[in-house]
DNA sequence: TTGTAGGCGTTATCAA
DNA sequence: TTGATAACGCCTACAA
């Protein structure tokens, strides 16, 4: 069905050539002389002869070709993150293979081993909130392709990682809402399974004792993260009787339904209720009254890191050592 | 550098067979007998045997592979539009290369002719801004490389183009505006030489005709879109003796810029001047005092559907006619 | 049921 | 300076 592209060989036999002749003409080899080659040239051009990277690839064993595996494209955070892995890659003539795995392992597995089957040169990678098993880390490890985790990154030794350290950020909001007078500052978390809820409560804990402030379970709810979630928490601790004054949440996303609600509620921000939440999305610039602020994970430049490393590594000789990069999270006030 | 993965041959060896009646049994081929198969099966399985898939691509002229080109991966637009077509390309178990174009025509061609290199079996573009010379088109033709156009299509004729018609979500909203009583309906646009530009201002005289409002010069203003243009765009608007009362503009971006100008003037959004604009994006939800409404184009819905035109032509045995498609882009009030 | 041989397009090695 | 040959890994028509 598909027609055939023009071959070296086709070259080679309209000029009475050797094939071989002709690939080094191409290739602007020295041995061959000024006359062959432009005569080469000249003809494939005509032909408008392509080399043909299938085979060169399989011949290689190299196919300059990363796979980026996340688990949504659409969310502001990775779409960042994709964005500048691209700008990377084509730096280093690269491309980019994309995967979503929708937080679903199995979908997970099923693309990295579509990559390796693709014989990708390299992987980045975050991983989905429930992915259990990283066994598939040894078999990359085995075929020797390099891959270099970020965002949400695998809590073992041994493997490159970039990631964000929440609790920097946490310590900054607690410390902002202490120096205003806060006494009663709740935190409503993720999901408890996940790894980024945990780390959120420890930070949370931690810095509530660094201000000398007592934790109470009470402050501490939970969402699903869906809208409705996100309503029932707030709710809760608005239910309390001596409810929180400040507020750090989960995401953005989560202040953006909370805030709405409250708001509906008659309380209003900054004055009865003060937030702050992960992310920093900017288009907090734009609301009338924004929350008190936003605690910033730079995806682009922690992407761009893990970019930089699974480059160093592709590019290496040796197996080089795994590198673990922590970009502190940094609290912005609006 | 890189250790060499198990190969048919390897198997073959050790199991005293020839590498054909490997490949056959590891393929299920109906003659090799069931012990074989299995025999073969095992040791594949213990040597972590992965065919290789460079050199199935190389031979089968096909790679299962998709391209993409956008002018940005980081803008929502464009986000839900990738995220949707990973989601069709997986369904058909393909594989989908990232490129992303700046709207920088050289890097436009450059990523086509990677593409073209690395043999995928279609592509799927939106145009950057500046793109003139569509000559690349004439060129997959040649290598009967299928494409699709979506959301920033070229004008010509034959080529298969999903996109958006602006004009009815430009009726509905001076519509909306004159039902309620507003005579004077600016638009704020983007940059002349943008085809979405001038498709907005067509629409917009168009809208105003229909509801027998007269168009008038000084209504129409542009901006180069940055923060700065789109300030100064409102500005020009504001300082007209009679000012403008509803104004439509070239997206939310736009739209956020100037609302937070016009709150600042204290202007009283939706007594004083009232908005709509394209994209509706979702942050509107969340908005205190959002704009009157918001022009949505259905980007994900865009993208599967020209996704699923590509696909029908890399199946096809024929070359298919090509397709024209137009989504109605539709008011939606806030 | 299994083996042999050839080829996909390119390039590296060796020979001329 | 150029050519012949082999090889990358897999598949398949043909032969046994």
């Amino acid at each position: 069905m598909k027609k055939k592209p023009t071959t070296i060989k086709e070259i080679a036999r309209k000029l009475r050539l050797s094939p071989s002749t002709v690939s080094r003409a191409l290739n602007d080899h020295p041995s061959i002389g000024l006359v062959t080659t432009m005569r080469v040239k000249k003809v494939a051009e005509e032909l408008n002869y392509e080399p043909n990277q299938t085979a060169i690839f399989f011949k290689q064993r190299r196919t300059f070709t990363i796979g980026v595996i996340l688990p949504s494209l659409s969310e502001p955070f990775f779409s960042s993150a994709i964005s500048e892995i691209e700008n990377v890659a084509a730096d280093h003539n690269y491309t980019v293979l994309m995967g979503q795995s929708r937080d679903d392992a199995a979908r997970e597995l099923q693309i990295i081993q579509t990559f390796k089957k693709h014989r990708v040169d390299g992987i980045l990678m975050s991983l989905g909130k429930n992915t259990e098993d990283l066994s598939f880390i040894e078999l990359l490890k085995e075929a020797e392709i390099p891959i270099v985790f970020f965002d949400c990154v695998p809590k073992i030794d041994g493997v490159n990682k970039v990631f964000s350290d929440l609790s920097s950020g946490m310590r900054e909001a607690i410390q902002s809402f202490a120096s205003i007078g806060h006494k009663n500052i709740a935190l409503i978390n993720g999901p408890e399974g996940l790894l980024a809820s945990q780390e959120r409560m420890e930070a949370y804990k931690l810095a509530l004792a660094n201000e000398g402030l007592v934790y109470s379970d009470k402050y501490m709810v939970e969402t699903d993260l869906t809208e409705q979630g996100n309503i029932q928490a707030i709710d809760r601790l608005l239910a309390l009787p001596d409810r929180p004054s400040a507020i750090v949440s989960f995401n953005d996303f989560v202040t953006l339904d909370v805030i709405k609600h409250v708001r509906q509620k008659g309380l209003v921000q900054k004055k009865d209720i003060y937030f702050i939440s992960y992310a920093n999305y900017p288009l907090w610039k734009y609301m009338e009254n924004p929350p008190m602020g936003s605690i910033e994970q730079y995806p682009d430049q922690q992407a761009r890191r893990a970019a930089d490393i699974l480059f160093q590594n592709i590019e290496a000789k040796e197996q080089l050592a795994p590198e673990s990069i922590v970009f502190k999270s940094k609290l912005i006030l609006k």
